[in-house]
DNA sequence: AAGAGAGTCAACCGCGCAGGT
DNA sequence: AACCTGCGCGGTTGACTCTCT
């Protein structure tokens, strides 16, 4: 599978400059985001269509918050790592302004270096107030909730019917809460069920905007794209139930999205 | 004051997935 | 079915800054 470069060649690296800064926010602010492979020539950058979306997304887009994590952040990054592992963009999605980026930095610089060692494990521990890991290290401990993209599942009849009996919704992607088709809730009170641990969870830190709309519903459907994923690995062939109910992580999991243990 | 080492973080790279043709 | 394109993700790199000696 090869990969064609655009027209462009010669593109610049390293570090951008304010000039280069001005081009992408003004051909984004005309031409809004998307066709990242495009923008450099449109906007006239000698940039690779990646570096102007990561420039973006990470520095240029509004809202991006910068400066020192609070105290609240902190304990969110650890909580939600220790359920998620290396998800940086599921982790992102939980704490609005900051990018997956950032928060891969903060946790390698600051709260890996932590949590590798013991007595920082425990300091915090004791800060986000939740269980120890069984075991830190241990990869297959971690609920690896695949980021699933289902945009045709979505409106596929047979799928929403075979939903049914799973209580799930399949949103397309971002999009308001009152968006969402009445043919796609298969569960009446879906909205509250997926958002209902948003509020509890982040609310304090301004998750809703003006205009009502959920700052991060992506991140939250991919969480609920994630359960899909993960009710297919605690059910074999048979459909039996195989989920570990006393592990740590699944309790934590069950918790967090509030559905009893049971699917 | 200056050099070395450590820390930080923006940016790059390779890979994989989804959708289109 | 095979290939192409667009995009997003996580890991890594390297330039810059800070701190220590």
């Amino acid at each position: 599978m090869g990969r064609k470069s655009h027209s462009c060649e010669g593109f610049n690296k390293g570090a951008w400059t304010a000039n280069e800064d001005i081009l992408l926010i003004n051909y984004i602010n005309i031409h809004g985001e998307g066709k990242w492979t495009t923008v450099p020539c449109k906007a006239g950058l000698k940039r690779s269509g990646k570096s102007c979306r990561l420039r973006w997304l990470n520095y240029l887009r509004p809202n991006v918050k910068r400066g020192n994590f609070s105290e609240e952040e902190n304990d969110l990054i650890v909580r939600l790592h220790k359920l998620l592992g290396n998800r940086w963009s599921l982790i992102a999605g939980r704490l609005p302004g900051r990018t997956d980026n950032d928060i891969k930095n903060y946790w390698n610089t600051n709260l890996g270096k932590k949590a590798k060692e013991p007595s920082g494990m425990k300091k915090l521990q004791a800060a986000s107030n939740c269980l120890l890991p069984s075991q830190a290290t241990n990869k297959t401990n971690l609920i690896r909730t695949k980021a699933i993209r289902c945009n045709k599942l979505a409106s596929d009849p047979l799928f929403l019917q075979s939903l049914s009996t799973s209580r799930q919704k399949i949103p397309t992607k971002a999009m308001e809460v009152n968006e969402i088709p009445e043919s796609s809730k298969v569960c009446p009170n879906l909205e509250e069920e997926v958002f209902q641990e948003e509020e509890n969870m982040v609310l304090n830190y301004g998750s809703f905007n003006d205009d009502n709309i959920v700052a991060f519903p992506d991140q939250a459907l991919m969480e609920f794209d994630g359960l899909m994923e993960f009710e297919r690995w605690m059910l074999n062939d048979e459909g039996v139930d195989y989920l570990p109910h006393d592990d740590d992580q699944i309790k934590s999991l069950i918790s967090l999205f509030d559905i009893g243990g049971e699917f």
